[in-house]
DNA sequence: TTGTAGGCGTTATCAG
DNA sequence: CTGATAACGCCTACAA
């Protein structure tokens, strides 16, 4: 049988879908495809869809013709509301201004673009009452699963509720009664390298300096994990400070800071931040107290941010894979949109320790 | 500012849509509430969209019970099928990692929100390529509308053809060729004030250092106002230098400072950033030539991070309005989004100096 | 004021 | 292998 070459002028010659139309031209839909092609709707969508489907080599052609012509791509809404998948995944994350924040969702984005996938945002701007309207909101979108970066206390219930049998992936932050994903730094592991990195410079008197802890689990298990050290090391003293949000936080840091040292001298004593915005509160209160890092006192911080080199002498700083964790989140999650089965997995990544001047003990004379 | 906020379809009663039901539960439809209620599914529909429409109370309740006790809210994908319209706003970002666009970002986001929008994000991580299909990918979900934070340099055509007659909005980098609203910070102004003060402050020979222009309108507005500066200030000398992206780039750099000091001597000379990218990149480069700034080198640089006060003695910044920038940006397409016509805005923020320890001419003894 | 019916763009089922 | 046809959940003429 001979190839009868359509008398149509070549398709795929025409990428651009039509950068001049007027602004006002509809998308083709699926039944343009079928009308210029001279097929039915449902030969296209499975030329579409199923492309194992054997097609008539004179029919896949004329589709194909068709489709490039007119520049068609099917519409992922009717899509969604056919199938009830939107290759949508909601990401709702507790405050985008937080940089750990940031570089997990650059992670997760760009995980979620190779698998196909569109990001919805949600940011509670650490207003956690907001996170039941967030997933809601999400949901009512239909996307296929959620990374989720906000827990608080009692918010199992929330996504248990909400979420509606779509797969959920939890990063950073665990929910104990919740049968989900996990991703996040082994913090235990971390703070204990932090913590031993510190006594090892010879710093003697150790504080642990966190954000309200209000249940969060990762901020519990650093703490935990500090005090945990503290026992057990030898002619090591600690303790926790919490530091308030809010106006007075840097004042209320400084006069704890001076507190603490007077107590420990002639001991010297180190500070063990929990994250990048407290260490950035902590650079505050010092600049208070005129005081330096690596000198009266020693610090160690979570959170490598691009900023810690250039403070002071350098912050020491444990490195967390922002990256890994958030490429790692989107792709537990879409194994589980393509029908994984399997107990709830807890994907734990060591920190790194980077060393700076701020926890070197040689350079502090007490 | 007008309130944007669209009526809003759920009926508060029943904060709870159902936090026990099986995983597998059904969203319920508006043919479930229509049959609860014992009406139409148009009675529902009317209820829903059009609350001026007069119903007999008697319905109006039995409607608003059904609506409360199945937890209904409509589908926003079925409403957009329909409608055409998603309340969904596509926001392309050039690099999650700046925190400039991360600042937008959030401003952006709580205003759509406000509005009762939601924002679908699309990064490009800096390869200017993938505009195209961001756009598209975009597009395809039905956004109403876009913001856009990326244009290269000929982007406008893309811009053009796959809006598809959907409004835009320019944040931070503009196109000519393009009809859109634009929301900035004032360059001009801004880097009139930054090298109005250092010339001020007594520093002499100015260098402005930058990212590769790459036909991005914020670098290229940004340097010509300096060149003008330059020009027309007395006694002032300017030269612009760009850092090219790369491994060398903070040695490259280095040697660039290097030699400026050098030609410029006596003369004290000050450096002017372009942003808190190239900031810290000077900040390296300053480590490596074991200067300090405010003594060998002035600075004054774009973008008021929160690490810029911890920086060696302060640094001194151009602070801008990011969160207006998102704030406006997002108002602005939402105006359009309700029929507002009207010739393409401009709107210009004014910066903000934020004098610190870098630019202080008093600090410096030559 | 309310109900009926048709369609938005797809996919899936069922005949042919 | 291919083509009608019926959903998916919602909105809107039009009719009652």
């Amino acid at each position: 049988m001979p190839d009868p070459r359509p008398p149509r002028a070549r398709a795929a010659a025409r990428p651009t879908p039509d950068a001049s139309a007027p602004p006002g031209a509809r998308r083709a839909t699926i039944d343009d495809v079928a009308r210029a092609a001279g097929v039915s709707k449902a030969t296209v969508s499975r030329f579409l869809n199923h492309r194992e489907t054997l097609l008539t080599p004179d029919i896949a052609t004329r589709v194909e013709t068709a489709v490039a012509a007119l520049g068609y791509s099917p519409s992922p809404m009717a899509r969604a509301l056919k199938r009830g998948r939107s290759r949508l995944i909601g990401l709702v994350v507790a405050d985008v201004t937080n940089p750990f924040s940031v570089a997990v969702l650059r992670g997760a984005e760009r995980a979620c673009q190779q698998a196909g996938y569109l990001l919805m945002l949600f940011n509670l701007g650490n207003d956690s009452g907001r996170e039941r309207a967030a997933i809601e909101a999400l949901a009512s979108y239909q996307v296929e699963g959620f990374i989720l970066n906000t827990l608080g206390r009692d918010a199992g219930a929330v996504v248990d509720g909400a979420r509606q049998g779509r797969p959920v992936v939890l990063v950073d932050r665990r929910h104990s009664g919740l049968q989900a994903d996990f991703v996040s730094l082994d913090n235990a592991s971390a703070v204990h390298m932090a913590a031993g990195h510190l006594a090892e410079q010879g710093w003697r008197d150790l504080l642990y300096v966190t954000e309200p802890m209000r249940g969060v689990s990762s901020r519990l298990e650093r703490e935990a994990a500090f005090r945990a050290f503290a026992q057990q090391a030898d002619g090591v003293r600690g303790q926790t400070f919490e530091s308030q949000d809010g106006d007075g936080a840097t004042d209320a840091l400084a006069e704890a800071l001076r507190a603490w040292r007077a107590q420990a001298a002639p001991r010297r004593a180190a500070v063990l931040s929990s994250n990048s915005v407290i260490t950035l509160r902590l650079a505050g209160a010092m600049a208070r107290l005129g005081w330096h890092w690596g000198r009266e006192l020693g610090l160690v911080g979570f959170d490598d941010t691009d900023w810690a080199p250039h403070v002071g002498p350098g912050i020491t700083t444990i490195a967390q894979p922002t990256d890994d964790l958030g490429r790692l989140a989107a792709n537990c999650l879409i194994e589980r949109l393509q029908g994984l089965v399997l107990p709830p997995r807890q994907i734990l990544l060591p920190g790194q320790l980077v060393v700076r001047g701020s926890s070197l003990g040689s350079l502090a004379p007490a």
